[in-house]
DNA sequence: CATTGTCTGAGGTACGTGCCTCATGACCTA
DNA sequence: TAGGTCATGAGGCACGTACCTCAGACAATG
C-alpha cells in the first residue's frame, strides 16, 4: 500500500536524468527529431528500457496544439456492411472528441482503385495524421501507402490486409477462421448428411478466398457427409445472388444448406422467402445489416457471421492514437472476434 | 476546411464567460463541490449545454494529482471463469497505467457475503475512486453499495447484476438471450430430435436462472422435437458435475446433448473424454477457460458461450474513467456481446 | 585561425483541468 | 452595528509532454 503510493510515475525528466542528458535530447530522440548522434540515442533508448518508461498518452496529447486527425476511406456503393463501417465511424466522433481525436470518413466508389490512390496522395500531413484504409491488393493501392508512410502518415488495413507495405496495423478478423467456423457449424446442422451450395463474391478478393479455404478445409476433414456445390460467384450483386439462389433453392430439390460468404444479402434474403422452403434450408451468410437481421428474424437465415464494425473502429482508433505517438511503437494488438449471430443473441 | 480549423475546441474558460460566473464557480458545479447556489449551478448547466461542453478526459487526468484508483472485488476459489477475470485485470494494468489509472484486484471467497461487504465499507475514498464487484443479490451487499456511494465512491457491477441500488452501471451478457442462443444452436443440431440434459450450478443465481428461462422457452417454441431432461444441480463443482455427467452418459443411452449453463466444467469434459461417446453427445457450456478450451479442442465440447473477459475489464476501465469525473454522467454503454466458440475459431 | 556545420543543454510557453488560497461583498443574526 | 456565514471572484501552481529559441561545445574544413 505504501510502496504503490512511493512509487512515482516515471517521466521524461526521469529518463533525461538516468542517460545524463538533457530534456532536449530525450524529446528529440522521443519524437524522431534529427539532430542526435546514433550513440546518445542509444543511451536515451537504456534508459527508457531501464526505468520502463512509457510515454504518458493523456499528456502527450494534450501537449500538442491540435487534435489527433484521423481519417477512414471506406467504399461506397451499395454494399450494407461498408455503411455499417460508416455509420460506426459516425457513433465513434464523439467520444473520440473528447480524447482530442478528430475523425472523418471519405467514401471512396467500391473498387474504384484509382481515386482510393488520389485520395492517399492528396492527404496533407499537417491536416491528417492517420488513414484507415479498406481495399483490395493493387500496385496503385501500395505506392500511395508507401508514398503517404514516407511523408509521415501512419496507414492502417481494415478488413482486409495490405501485406509487404508499410501499412503500420492491419485490422480484422481471420477470415480463414470464419469459413472454418461456417462449416464447423453447418456440418453439425446436418448430421445425416446433405449438399450446401457456397456463393462468393469474388475469388480475387483476399477476404472471400480465405473463407472458402477455410470453410472447405473443415468440410473434407470433420464432416464427409456433407457435399459441396460451387462456389458461385455473385460479384458481391444483391441480383445476381437473388437469381443464383432462386435457382438453387428451385431446381435442387436436395439442398440443405446455402453459404454465402460475400455480400448481396438482401437478393438472398428476398430469395428464400420467395420459396416455400424457408427452415427447411440452412443459411449462413456474413455481416450483420439490416437485410441479414432481417432475414434472422424471419427464419429465412440460421446463422450471422459478423466483423463486428463497432469493435473493428474502436481498435482503429486506439491504435492511431497509439501510432502518431511515435511510429515503430510496438502495442499489442487485439485480434477482432468473430460475433456470430443467431436470431436469439440479436444485439 | 477552414470551418474545421477555426473551430476552438470549447473549454471551461467558455462556459464561465458564456454564464458570466467565474472559473472557480465551473469548477465548483463540474466537480460537484459545495458553494453553489441553484440558482447559480442551473445557469453553469445551461451554458454547458448550450456550448456543448464536454470535459477534456486528457486534462481532467493530468490534473489530478493521483491516479485514477479502480478495485476489482472478483470471487476466489476454483472457478476458472473468476479467474481468467483476474487475468484479464492483470492485463489491463499496463496499459492503464500509461492512461493514468491504477488496477487491483481482490479475491474475495465465493459466496462469502460479509467479506465482501467488509470489503466495500473498508474502501477509503482516497485511496479508491471505483469499485467493480461480481456479486449474487444480498441484502447485505445492497447496503454496503449504497454506503460506499455516499462516500463517493463508484461502484459498477459486473456479470451479474445489482438493480435497485445506488450502483452506476452493469457489465455483462445478457444471459436470457445466453439461453434461447445455446437453445437455438442445440435445436438445429438435432433435426431428429433427441434429449437434453440441462445441468447448473444453483438456480438461486441469478444468471443461472435466466439462463434456465432463454434455453427453455426457444426449445418449447421452436424445437418440440427435443425433450429436455433436468434441469440437475452442480453447485458449480466440478467433481459433482463429473459424476453427473458420467451417470447421463452412461444410463441415458438414448441421451443426445448436454447443456451445462454453470461452472465445473473440467468434471464435464473429463467424463465426457472417459465415455465412448465423445462426438455423439452435442455439448454446449459456458465460458472459455482452460478445461473448455481443452474439451474444444478434443471435440468433447461442440460450443462454448463466453462472457468475453477482456471486453467486459476494458468496458469496465473505460466506464471507470468517466464515471469517476463526476457521477450522474450519462455514457453510451455498449452492450458486452455474447461471445461463440467452436474448435475453428479459438483465439 | 576563421568558418561552418552538427550536436547538445538550458529554459521557456502552452495545452485544459483540478485544486488551493485569499479577498470581497451580501446577507443574516444577536 | 458588530460578528458571523455563505456565495463568488481572482489568481496561481501543478500535472507531463510538445515544441520553440538561443547559446555554447566541438570537430572538420578552408
Amino acid at each position: 500500500m505504501n510502496e504503490e503510493a512511493a512509487r512515482r510515475r516515471v517521466t521524461v525528466h526521469d529518463v533525461a536524468r538516468a542517460a545524463g542528458v538533457s530534456l532536449a535530447t530525450v524529446d528529440r530522440v522521443l519524437n524522431g527529431r534529427p539532430g542526435v548522434r546514433a550513440a546518445t540515442a542509444e543511451k536515451v533508448g537504456e534508459a527508457i528500457a531501464a526505468l520502463g518508461f512509457s510515454r504518458d498518452l493523456n499528456a502527450s496529447l494534450m501537449a500538442r496544439a491540435r487534435d489527433l486527425k484521423v481519417v477512414f476511406f471506406i467504399p461506397d456503393g451499395g454494399n450494407e456492411f461498408m455503411d455499417s463501417l460508416a455509420e460506426a465511424v459516425e457513433r465513434r466522433v464523439g467520444s473520440a472528441l473528447a480524447d482530442r481525436m478528430h475523425l472523418s470518413t471519405r467514401r471512396i466508389r467500391a473498387l474504384d482503385t484509382g481515386a482510393l490512390a488520389a485520395g492517399l496522395d492528396g492527404l496533407d500531413p499537417a491536416h491528417c495524421d492517420c488513414a484507415v484504409i479498406v481495399t483490395s491488393e493493387e500496385p496503385e493501392i501500395v505506392a500511395a501507402v508507401d508514398s503517404a508512410t514516407r511523408r509521415g502518415i501512419a496507414v492502417m488495413t481494415l478488413v482486409s490486409d495490405l501485406p509487404g507495405t508499410s501499412r503500420q496495423h492491419f485490422i480484422g478478423i481471420d477470415n480463414v477462421a470464419a469459413g472454418r467456423t461456417a462449416a464447423s457449424l453447418l456440418g453439425r446442422f446436418l448430421p445425416q448428411g446433405g449438399t450446401v451450395a457456397v456463393i462468393a463474391g469474388s475469388l480475387h478478393l483476399r477476404d472471400h478466398a480465405e473463407r472458402l479455404e477455410g470453410f472447405r478445409s473443415v468440410l473434407e476433414r470433420d464432416f464427409s457427409q456433407v457435399t459441396l456445390l460451387g462456389p458461385y460467384e455473385s460479384h458481391d450483386n444483391p441480383e445476381t445472388t437473388q437469381s443464383l439462389a432462386t435457382e438453387l433453392v428451385d431446381k435442387q430439390t436436395q439442398l440443405s444448406a446455402i453459404y454465402n460468404l460475400g455480400a448481396g444479402n438482401a437478393g438472398l434474403v428476398s430469395a428464400l422467402e420467395a420459396s416455400d422452403r424457408v427452415g427447411e434450408v440452412r443459411v449462413i451468410v456474413h455481416e450483420l445489416t439490416a437485410p441479414t437481421r432481417r432475414g434472422l428474424l424471419s427464419g429465412a437465415i440460421d446463422v450471422v457471421l459478423d466483423q463486428n464494425p463497432d469493435g473493428e473502429i474502436r481498435e482503429a482508433v486506439t491504435a492511431a492514437r497509439v501510432l502518431a505517438l511515435g511510429p515503430g511503437r510496438a502495442f499489442a494488438t487485439h485480434p477482432i472476434e468473430i460475433g456470430i449471430f443467431l436470431r436469439d443473441n440479436l444485439r
